[in-house]
DNA sequence: CTTTAAACCTGGTCGC
DNA sequence: TGCGACCAGGTTTAAA
């Protein structure tokens, strides 16, 4: 599933090919996302890609007056091919440049392309995303004041986006054990000291995954086609049962808020 | 305001 | 082999 990784992988992988060039067409196939394709997008021939950037899971695909933002929901890819390239199954939207066409591929279509005219980072959208985890003001003080007062335990508080962006489950569950904090733990109940050792695991894994292409579970797949590495090297996420790859106690598989979460009850403690 | 649950969607897996 | 039940997951929205 995209969490940042992936998406930071994709927008790395598709900038080269689009970064000033004119888009010389559009083909949505399938308008029903997780919100309808909206008519503008029909209209953006003509207009020149200036940059991509991200927020969050988002894509920004700056087209001078406006911008092209895009998800990939859970099984959302994208992929720059030669124009012409016949589309497949579950392919719902080309941006065609020339020679070139960004192809988006989602079989559950929980993803979305949207546009706006108006500054994007005041989008509704986007207006009340939290920090960005592999930014510098993403540091201990920031994560043990974030965390103050909150009565919900750490592994949601992880993946709630108005608090922090880009940590999805795999992401919270495999931080969460690299910093050796069970994940029931209680938000508000981490020392600043803690804070840093999550902060720090955040970083740490965020930039192993995007080092190693992404992960890869089903429906990910990198600009250039080929499947992430990362989801060989899980330390606990979806292997419940198996032996603890540090000290050989069974990962743990609990549910928290209807996701799964998965730990080690001896490396991770309260 | 906070917390929880439902909704969106398809493909894969499991039991029968 | 087929079929229904169920699960996975990011995010918003509705409901409690």
């Amino acid at each position: 599933m995209p969490e940042l990784p992936e998406v930071e992988v994709t927008r790395r992988g598709i900038t080269p090919h689009l970064a000033g060039r004119r888009i010389s067409g559009v083909e949505i196939r399938q308008p029903r996302l997780r919100w309808p394709v909206p008519q503008a997008v029909r209209q953006l021939a003509g207009r020149r890609v200036r940059s991509i950037r991200r927020r969050g899971k988002y894509l920004l695909i700056d087209c001078g007056d406006g911008h092209l933002i895009v998800h990939l929901g859970m099984s959302g890819s994208l992929r720059v091919l030669p124009s012409g390239t016949p589309a497949q199954k579950h392919d719902h939207f080309d941006l065609v440049l020339g020679d070139r066409v960004l192809r988006l591929r989602d079989p559950r279509r929980f993803g979305a392309v949207l546009w706006t005219a108006e500054d994007v980072d005041r989008h509704p959208l986007l207006s009340h995303l939290g920090v960005e985890p592999l930014s510098r003001e993403f540091d201990p003080a920031r994560l043990h004041a974030l965390t103050r007062r909150q009565k919900l335990s750490i592994k949601q508080f992880l993946m709630d986006g108005r608090r922090i962006v880009g940590v999805g489950n795999i992401y919270a569950n495999e931080s969460l054990f690299r910093a050796g904090i069970h994940p029931l733990t209680r938000a508000r109940r981490l020392s600043l000291q803690r804070c840093a050792a999550l902060s720090r695991a955040i970083k740490e894994i965020l930039r192993a995954a995007i080092r190693a292409g992404g992960s890869s579970l089903r429906d990910f797949v990198k600009a250039d086609g080929h499947a992430g590495e990362f989801q060989t090297r899980y330390w606990v996420y979806d292997r419940a049962a198996q032996p603890c790859r540090r000290c050989g106690t069974p990962i743990r598989r609990i549910v928290q808020g209807a996701r799964a979460t998965y730990f080690c009850p001896t490396c991770q403690k309260r």
